[in-house]
DNA sequence: CCATAAGCGGACATGTTGTCCACTTATTCC
DNA sequence: GGAATAAGTGGACAACATGTCCGCTTATGG
């Protein structure tokens, strides 16, 4: 049955995060960190993790369920840093260009972030996770934002499109071609002015 | 030291599969194609397929060095017919056509084929293996000769870029999210001409 | 029909994955 | 401050997949 406390309670009382588990947290990122950075990333297993960090199985998987998760958390704080850049940053990255620039400079940045993150996108990307992350929707609806300023009828299939060359994959692959960031970016670039003002 | 044997062979002489090999080997691909189809393909083990297929393992990985691979030499079959229509066929997937029509008409095709054989391309991708095979060189050779047929300067990094949205993470995420083949089609057609004739 | 080598298959050692649960530690409330 | 309570911890364990190895079988060519 339901209790009086649970009525009354606030929307989502949050239990806070206890002390230990806080610092167990961040010894299990630093330590993946090194991970990550030092050998292949798909090689890292959670056992090498709880290892480095220092903790029990246990306590690894009760936080990620797999090295993919965390390499993602590592990710993340940097993308949001991105995000935050095209929210409320200049042009052409934020608001006030024209949608093709800003598609332009969106890839250009994410470009910059994908080779800087080089180990953790290649730990964090097992093909399938990209598409279930917080902030691939984050990147979808900025691209279909644009495209909607820009006057395209259906933008929505066209987003995936768009995003899909950014894929880790995708983009190691070339790099492991011999091609440079620079030229990758000239052909996003072209790609974005293509469709957006055709 | 080098037999006169040696000197005087062909150029390689193939020893020629032996019959019982043969056999197993179609044992394999059958078994193999009904298990894709009926379970998710990434959860098919090797185990699994020599069972199905009634060899042993060591027969199994004779041949091929994971699952797949299997699935690959699957997908190979289909993917050649479709190498042919664009080296022979009927405008405008075969010669003739403007680039942008064939680069249209190879996605439309593409998108055909993933559609149909969808289990094949799940079992095969595992990411970065996508680019290792011979198919995918044959892609990015054919999408690169219409790009220097449109007159594009610098077309390597392109060529990539444009074949990104085939991967099948990418394309499955988008039926999975409800898009039909003929949305996904139309985005990437609509890329194509803008990419082609900007 | 025999000799030979290619092919076969299953046992094995290894390594990874998740789960489970008895124990420890932080926090809360009196 | 000192229970009471809930959250957190860690390592043992069972299940499973992998890839290799090697003695046996079978096809093939002379």
């Amino acid at each position: 049955m339901e209790s009086r406390r649970d009525l009354l309670a606030e929307p989502a009382a949050p239990p806070r995060e206890r002390a230990d588990a806080a610092r167990n947290r961040a010894k299990v990122l630093a330590a993946a960190a090194g991970l990550f950075a030092a050998r292949d990333p798909r090689e890292v297993t959670m056992d090498d993790v709880a290892k480095a960090a220092g903790v029990g199985r246990g306590t690894l998987y009760r936080r990620y369920p797999d090295t993919a998760s965390i390499a993602r958390a590592l990710l993340d704080e940097h993308e949001r840093k991105l995000q935050e850049r095209l929210l409320r940053g200049e042009p052409p990255l934020g608001p006030g260009a024209p949608p093709a620039e800003r598609l332009a400079a969106f890839y250009a940045a994410m470009v910059e972030l994908l080779e800087t993150h080089a180990p953790l996108v290649l730990g964090a990307e097992s093909g399938r996770l990209r598409y279930s992350t917080g902030a691939y929707g984050f990147w979808s609806a900025h691209v279909r934002a644009l495209l909607v300023e820009a006057g395209v009828a259906e933008p929505d299939a066209l987003v995936d499109v768009l995003l899909a060359p950014l894929a880790s994959e995708s983009y190691l692959h070339q790099r492991d071609r011999g091609r440079t960031p620079g030229q990758i970016t000239a052909a996003l670039s072209r790609l974005a002015h293509g469709v957006l003002t055709g």
